[in-house]
DNA sequence: TATGAATGAGTGTTCATTCAT
DNA sequence: CATGAATGAACACTCATTCAT
């Protein structure tokens, strides 16, 4: 009935149940943001109101917790992405406005967790990390269209610079990084404004390579 | 015969186990490097080819032996720091090399263990840091003195940068990691040099703002 | 008896774990007993039958078990006093019989323990110890006016001198020590009687003196 | 002191070898005395002023270490015996002198060390055990002979009610079970005065008696 | 179905004892 | 002979996961 038909994990689900499972998810990502990957399941589910068996009867275990948050984290990013290109005129400036929005959503505490064990094959996986890529490839290709973007980068280089610069040092409160992460972010973006002022090492990284654990690639 | 007179934590230490010492030191910063900062200790010793408890005879606990490979690091980075100042021509470009082998030093792997328990008042640990912070704010008034650094930006600024964008992701190789580092290290770097190309949110973060747990400056 | 609503510490517990809690008590006095108070809590487990981690499921800690299980024989041996009181003529031969059933529950393995890290402000200790002390002084005051008992001793030291004979012998079985236990309370409490047949040094120890960790008195 | 000749362990030891095994012995009483007999073994080279490697060299184990400290306590307390009842008239306050010394002397916190895995066929041992019960019962005995000292106690009974009203309470400083224990001495003593004021349940405990491990005897 | 309870495997840390200088 | 160092075998305690109500 609802539109959560974006998630159809279980066709017919107690309204109890999906509640809970939203509130697990919920709980999950604040729990990975305050205290780290390594929270313990118990608190996740103290934090829900729930039992920890009831965790469990959602998720199979801590790496399917993790996929499902990644995964809703996805979403929400890639609205992001769709929204700033629909809403900003300046290209670059939708760019900007995506990367700090993504910032909020405190993505930098959940991408990490996609390296651990993550099931890349997962179709969920598979057709969110589409959505993901097309979104910001839009964005960037719009921003390089206009000449605002250097040539030398891709999707995947900012995604992972973007992972990067956001995620909570451990043990430092969220609010001890937060004042950093928006002036680093508006330096890296500065960096990637065109013309570029240096010659980058390497070969831009696709959201293709991401999903590959071994690379030869230079 | 001069002795390592820069750690002199133990007067008269015996050869070998001064030797076992500086395994267990390597073998440190090689497991935090591949497996996060919650690798076992035991591990670590394997690593290094001792048993468990010697380790317990050089270190206290994990916070200790963090403490002493942070403060190995430090040396090695404030190092660095020292020699581009003395051997590039280019301001801008001595930063640059900075930062590019303080990223070969993992750095990104250990100062994030600054922030957990890290004691922050130990005399060792506050003469290592003004050091590295002399060092730094010398490559960086330099650059700025020459004009190639933008003026909104601080030594705070640059090593949680440096930290976090070499930061190994959990879980993956760290060559995975390595592909992107020296890119996004570059674009960052593009985006430090002067004229700046937007302003920045917040203010300048020195060195000393990264001691403190507690910031309201926004 | 006392009835069980004494100690209500969770609601509703499961009828199960309800009996798993009362094993792993019994377990534990029993394991003190027999291998003093730095027994393995493995060990108290697999007495009990249960698992390491139940046990730290209803007991947050070793010092957290002992506290239960001294207040568990605490109750018992305040019941015992009562009783005494109650059901015996002879004031003094109603202290005889607290004594020597106190002994039968090998009070001695289990006050000791009060003394170590022993939470003295818990609610439920200052409650017990308030009957307890009641209990007693209204035994040996009832001993006194009959003129039964010597008048410079108090409570306290009644407690502790008991406590110090039916300790056990570390590593001794316990049938060793039982041998002798009955027959040195006889003879301290021969020692008790009126008229006082030598100065004692020192001041009564009253119940509170007990509680108290420094005393200068003498 | 007893001459030196009596525990001649090693023929020719020298001098500083002599003194460091003093030097152990005394700290190992005194640890024993503070920390309770599980007071680590380094605990006690330390106080020493020893390495702890040199421990083991006079002593095979902690078993052996104990088994040196109780012989050397034993010896001092059979001096006690044989001082009391050589210059004191009044045989019953020799005999309340013995025991009050023997207090002094911490034999509480010494002699259950006897019990745990103590090797009592170790000729030293029962050379000493002889001579000390030889002491302790010519002090009962002529306190006996003089018709002061009831008729159903023997030497084993005292022994145990002595070392066990003398044990240190685990992790009470010493001073503050020294508060009592002379009192409660005093009182044990008053109660072994003829004429009985009561009849002892079991059979009087000899010397010999402490020795078996196991006794159906009541 | 949701839940509290149970559990075994794992980790940090200590300590008695042995080894090498 | 004396010592600092090394070590493996404990033990306390945690947590992901399964079980029973």
């Amino acid at each position: 009935m609802s539109d959560t038909a974006e998630l159809p994990r279980q066709r017919h689900l107690r309204a109890d149940a999906s509640r809970n499972r939203e509130r697990i998810v919920d709980a999950a990502r604040t729990a990975f943001v305050d205290h780290g990957p390594d929270v313990p399941l118990d608190e996740i589910a103290r934090r829900a109101g729930v039992g920890n068996a009831t965790l469990y009867r959602h998720f199979a275990d801590r790496k399917d917790l993790i996929q499902q948050v990644t995964l809703a984290s996805m979403d929400r990013i890639a609205e992001e992405a769709e929204a700033a290109l629909a809403e900003e005129e300046d290209p670059f400036q939708a760019l900007r406005r995506f990367v700090h929005r993504a910032a909020d959503e405190r993505i930098g505490s959940l991408c990490p967790l996609l390296s651990e064990g993550f099931d890349k094959s997962d179709p969920e996986v598979v057709r969110m990390r589409d959505r993901l890529d097309a979104a910001i490839l839009a964005v960037m290709e719009s921003a390089r269209q206009a000449g605002k973007l250097r040539e030398d980068v891709a999707a995947g280089d900012l995604m992972v610079a973007l992972t990067q610069l956001t995620r909570p040092l451990p043990g430092m409160m969220c609010d001890g990084i937060d004042r950093y992460v928006h002036r680093h972010l508006q330096i890296f973006l500065d960096g990637l404004q065109a013309p570029a002022r240096s010659e980058l090492p390497g070969s831009p990284a696709t959201f293709e390579d991401l999903a590959q654990p071994q690379d030869g690639a230079m």
